[in-house]
DNA sequence: ACGCTGGTTGCGAATTTCGTAACGCTTGGG
DNA sequence: CCCAAGCGTTACGAAATTCGCAACCAGCGT
C-alpha cells in the first residue's frame, strides 16, 4: 500500500497524540473529517499504523524483560511468529535472517513468570528447535515510532526499489 | 506513583485500542467518565502511560531494519551503550546478559545506509569487540505495551477483556 | 475543629464522531 | 463510446463523546 502526502501527515500528528481529534487534524491539512477518518480506518485496517496506549513496564510492576531467540524448522517461521506473538507478553516479534529465525521479547512479572512461559507455553509450541535467552538488564533507547520519512518532493519517484511487496 | 485497578484496567484497555471512549471504559468499570479522564490524565501527567500512533517503519518507507548484536570490553557496556543510543537510526537499545552484550536495532533507508553505519561509526567505537547483524525480515507484532500485571493477591481476579471494537 | 488537598460525581454546553448519501474520477467490459 | 463498478472524497444531521465546571466527600496535618 501506497502512502500519499496526507497518510504521512496523520501518522506523524497521531505519533505526537494518539488521540488527537480528526476534525482538528482535518483542519490543520485542510480536508474534509470524513476523510481523515477514512485514512485512519484504512492505515489501521492495512496494519501501516496503529493507535496504543503504551506504558512504562518498570512503573507498572515488571521488573523482567528478556529477549528470546528461536530457532524455527524451515517453513514454519510464519506460523511460529504468529504463536508466539499471541502471548500477552509478547511485546515484540520479528523474523530475521541470520544464525537465529525470530526474535521474542517477552516482559514478564517474575523469573516464575518467565519460566512458566518458557517451559509450559514456548517450548510446546511445533517448530520451535531451539531457544537462547538474553535478560534484558537496561533499556537505554526505546524510540515510539519513527519519523516519517519526507514526501516524494513533488512527483519525485522514491529512488529506490520498485515497491515489491504485497 | 502507585497504580489501583481503576488505572491497571484503563492501560489495559487503551492497550487494546488508544481511541476508546472514555464512556465506554467508564461503563465497563462502572464508574464515571469524569473520573476515567481525570485518571488518563494523571496516567500521562507523571508518564506511566501515553497514547500514541505508532507505524511500521518497513510500510512507511524504511526499507531496510536490522538488529544487531554487540559483544563489549568488560566494563564499557554503559559507555558504548550512550554512543550507539545518539544515532538517529537507533530505535532500540539493551544491555543483555548471555553471549552478546548490546542489542542494537536500527532503521535504515537502504543498504547503503546500514553500511555506512556500520562500517564508519559502529566500529569506530572503541570497547566494541564484534558485532552481529541480523536482517529483521518481517515485524510480526510490535506491542510497545506490556500486558498489565495482575492486581496484587487479594483483589478480585479481572475476567477477560472484551475485544476492542474492530 | 478547621482548612486543605486530592479524588470523585453530575450535568449541561461544546465538540467530535458516526452513518450515510451524493458526487466525481478512473478503470475495464461490452 | 457508454455504462457499471469501485474507490476516494465531501457534506450534513444525528448520536455520542469530551470538556469545563461546581459541588461533595474523604483523609490529613495543624
Amino acid at each position: 500500500m501506497d502512502l500519499d502526502d496526507i497518510d504521512r501527515q496523520i501518522i506523524a500528528q497521531l505519533q505526537g497524540d494518539g488521540r488527537r481529534p480528526f476534525t482538528q487534524i482535518a483542519n490543520e491539512l485542510g480536508v474534509s473529517e470524513g476523510l481523515v477518518r477514512y485514512r485512519v480506518q484504512r492505515l489501521t485496517r492495512e496494519k501501516v499504523m496503529q493507535v496504543v496506549g503504551i506504558a512504562d513496564p518498570l512503573k507498572i510492576g515488571f521488573d523482567l524483560m528478556v529477549m528470546v531467540g528461536i530457532r524455527v524448522t524451515p517453513g514454519m517461521v510464519r506460523e511460529v511468529a504468529d504463536r508466539v506473538g499471541k502471548f500477552p507478553e509478547a511485546s515484540y516479534v520479528a523474523s530475521i535472517g541470520g544464525d537465529l529465525d525470530l526474535l521474542l521479547e517477552v516482559v514478564c512479572r517474575d523469573t516464575a513468570h518467565f519460566a512458566d512461559l518458557l517451559n509450559n507455553r514456548l517450548h510446546h509450541i511445533e517448530g520451535i528447535t531451539s531457544t537462547q535467552t538474553f535478560l534484558i538488564l537496561e533499556i537505554h533507547k526505546m524510540a515510539y515510532g519513527w519519523g516519517v520519512p519526507d514526501a516524494p518532493a513533488g512527483e519525485r519517484p522514491r529512488p529506490h526499489l520498485p515497491v515489491p511487496r504485497e
